[in-house]
RNA sequence: GGCGGUGUAGCUCAGGUGGUCAGAGCAUACGGUUCAUACCCGUAGCGUCGUAGGUUCGAAUCCUACCACCGCUACCA
């Protein structure tokens, strides 16, 4: 027991349909968390699964014409796929489906009702009879099913319940006496006065279906959620069978990752049914924010869900995985799409953090032959690169600790960024020019590949497949002592001579293209091309571009618009504020075409302007529409009438 | 309705206990550099710190009111 121990969880997943990036936020977490420990020495077990059992399921199988444990079992190997793709790591996988599960929560459920905890009573609810299926009241919908919209009716059903009730004092001097038990604060804070306002009692058992584990003392009924659920934490840990030493030795060390949705399931219900059967609570749960998209909220009756495979298909475990972790915002909602995590790969990955490494590597190669020489020379500049790593470790470790994924990478990337100014500062390609200064040189570039093995070693517990790409390009694949956390307590780990092998970027930019109002995004060419060349691109992509129907191009709604008044955006060189009429109507418009007409020239002129194009805000000003011009490279030319017989608020088309 | 939270540069957000706290990153502009993935380094602009009052020598930071948005207010996995 006197070692180190890391218990780390996130919910098991209902395999009612498939999972989205806020589950792979959830398990990113929980796998960067396991990575770390592990790295630390810490000896550490990450759970994760699925809760398989409910109605919905049940029906849902039905609908599908499978067996219930059938229509499981392949969202099940989903999730598992996921998982492989996402690089997850853990170390089992829970489904409440097991034996090993059924017979935990049925002992579990035994325990609990032998020393009177448990009673029958019947519980009220409303019940739809097409549906077959209980609402609260808070679900219905005008008083009606929110399925069907047909009325429902108040309905008993016997049932058992748990005397949560009679544990919330317990619970709350808990919360109290444990501050580090609920993270953030803010849920917290929720928890306790959810707690002071009064516990009920907790419905476990349901007889209106049969998908679930039965109830030991009375196998009509079914156990009801939560407690199957929640159980998971211990039946994977062997609870309460001969086979328990995992439980003895992660409980209860657990960490359970939730989010904010379930805090309360796990902040109240959990810790209510442990101390009930004498367990310890687990010691932590984090209830982070939800991963908002385009429309706020992903649902699927909005229809904005973002399936992780396609983004880990198009840009890489790595990537997604950074993305995640660096724009959710610590215990808050985080805005997320696709944009975000194109932008996070361009500007940290591929252009702080890859083109670290390149420039790295290719300096190496060409002032020393692709040799890493020891330091001879260092100097006062360097110590400052050296002292910052150690700092940046410290930074991570608190961040981590305290579920800050985002900060703890802002910490490595101001290390990284440090390295990039300090080759500024050294300037290697000048010291190669004296031959005097050639230990110096072999010095700087030693220290150059140094920070980027800490670099590498600090950021793969959220990027798991960094480190072998780095090493590969560092030529220290063979050194696993070069790999270790405990190596970057020091600088010089990479052993003098070693043979680097320059490859190709680790993260290489993506271009985003705008066309057709949808993005389209295509990785960038590295070989530059030559003006002639471009064009002749540019023909072939005209022929190839895909073609649209005559519906499509009547949805834009070209109009001819007089300009009224024109004038220069302050603090833009490109842009004019130009308020146009269409026919009766006066809107403000802005251009980008400053470089190209004075405002005064353009008073009075018809221009063409598409109508209909959404309203967007430029340097603060809202654009309402836009102006057409015919654009070849520098030159550019606005669309006029030929004739002076069309007046503004005339189609064009 | 009750309890809690948020509102700071174009965007995302940092800013214990009131006095270099008006910041960072991205985006933009300009300059430098050439080792590098059109990259890196530097400089610059922009904000009445939600609104209106108040306390104070001094408030983004404390108090009051108001406006806007959000979370929790239980049995959905």
């Amino acid at each position: 027991m006197g070692e180190k121990t890391f218990y780390v969880t996130t919910p098991i997943y209902y395999p009612s349909g498939k999972l989205h990036i806020g589950h792979a936020l959830t398990t990113t977490m929980a796998d960067t968390l396991a990575r770390y420990k592990r790295l630390r020495g810490y000896d550490v077990y990450f759970l994760t699964g699925s809760d398989e059992h409910g109605q919905k399921i049940q029906r849902k199988a039905q609908e599908a014409n499978l067996p219930p444990i059938k229509y499981v079992d392949q969202l099940v190997a989903s999730f598992k796929g996921l998982w492989q793709r996402l690089n997850i790591s853990n170390n089992d996988f829970i489904r409440t489906t097991e034996q090993r599960h059924k017979q935990v929560v049925q002992k579990l459920l035994q325990k609990i009702y032998d020393q009177g905890d448990i009673y029958k009573s019947s519980y009220e609810g409303w019940y739809c009879t097409p549906c077959e299926t209980f609402w609260t009241e808070r679900q219905l919908e005008d008083g009606n099913c929110p399925d069907c919209g047909r009325p429902v009716e108040l309905v008993k059903e016997e049932s058992y319940f748990f005397r949560m009730s009679k544990y919330a004092d317990r619970l709350l001097q808990y919360i109290k006496d444990n501050p580090e038990f609920i993270q953030p604060i803010s849920r917290r804070n929720e928890m306790i006065s959810f707690i002071e306002s009064g516990l009920e009692d907790l419905c476990i058992s349901r007889t209106t279906f049969d998908w679930g584990i039965p109830v030991p003392m009375d196998p009509k009924h079914v156990v009801y959620v939560w407690f199957d659920a929640l159980t998971n934490y211990i039946s994977a840990l062997g609870y309460g069978t001969e086979e328990d030493h995992l439980f003895h030795k992660y409980w209860p060390s657990a960490v359970h990752l939730v989010g904010k949705d379930i805090v309360r399931f796990h902040t109240v219900i959990w810790p209510i049914i442990l101390m009930a059967a004498g367990i310890d609570p687990p010691r932590q749960v984090f209830g982070h924010g939800w991963l908002l998209v385009d429309g706020g909220k992903m649902s699927k009756s909005k229809g904005n869900v973002i399936d992780p495979i396609g983004l880990i298909e198009r840009y890489g475990a790595d990537a997604f995985r950074y993305s995640l972790l660096r724009e959710m915002p610590y215990g808050a909602d985080g805005y997320y799409n696709e944009e975000v995590l194109v932008n996070r790969l361009n500007t940290d990955l591929a252009n702080d953090f890859g083109n670290l490494l390149s420039r790295t590597t290719a300096m190496i190669k060409k002032f020393n032959g692709g040799e890493i020489i020891a330091p001879t020379e260092q100097e006062e500049i360097d110590n400052e690169l050296i002292n910052m790593s150690k700092e940046t470790q410290e930074q991570l470790d608190s961040a981590l600790n305290n579920f800050e994924f985002s900060r703890a990478l802002a910490s490595i990337w101001r290390f990284i960024n440090r390295a990039n100014k300090y080759i500024e500062e050294t300037a290697p390609w000048t010291l190669a020019k004296d031959t005097n200064k050639k230990a110096r040189l072999q010095t700087v570039l030693y220290n150059m590949a140094e920070s980027i093995r800490h670099a590498t070693i600090m950021v793969s517990p959220f990027m798991p497949g960094v480190p072998v790409r780095v090493w590969e390009q560092l030529g220290i694949t063979d050194v696993p002592s070069a790999h270790t956390w405990e190596s970057i307590a020091e600088w010089g780990g990479i052993p003098a001579g070693t043979k680097i092998n320059r490859g190709s970027p680790l993260f290489p930019r993506i271009d985003i293209k705008e066309q057709e109002g949808g993005s389209q995004v295509t990785e960038t060419k590295n070989n530059k091309t030559d003006a002639k060349h471009e064009n002749e691109i540019n023909k072939e992509q005209i022929s190839k571009e895909e073609q649209i129907s005559i519906e499509e191009f009547s949805r834009i709604r070209l109009r001819l618009a007089k300009v009224l008044s024109a004038e220069k955006v302050a603090n833009a060189d490109k842009l004019l504020k130009l308020e146009v009429k269409i026919g009766d109507e006066k809107r403000t418009i802005v251009a980008g075409i400053a470089q190209h007409y004075q405002p005064e020239e353009l008073i009075g002129k018809k221009v063409v302007v598409v109508a209909n194009l959404k309203p967007a805000k430029l340097r603060g000003i809202v654009s309402e529409g836009m102006i057409l011009a015919a654009v070849d490279g520098g030159s550019l030319s606005l669309i006029s009438p030929e004739r002076d017989n069309v007046n503004d608020g005339a189609t064009v088309r």
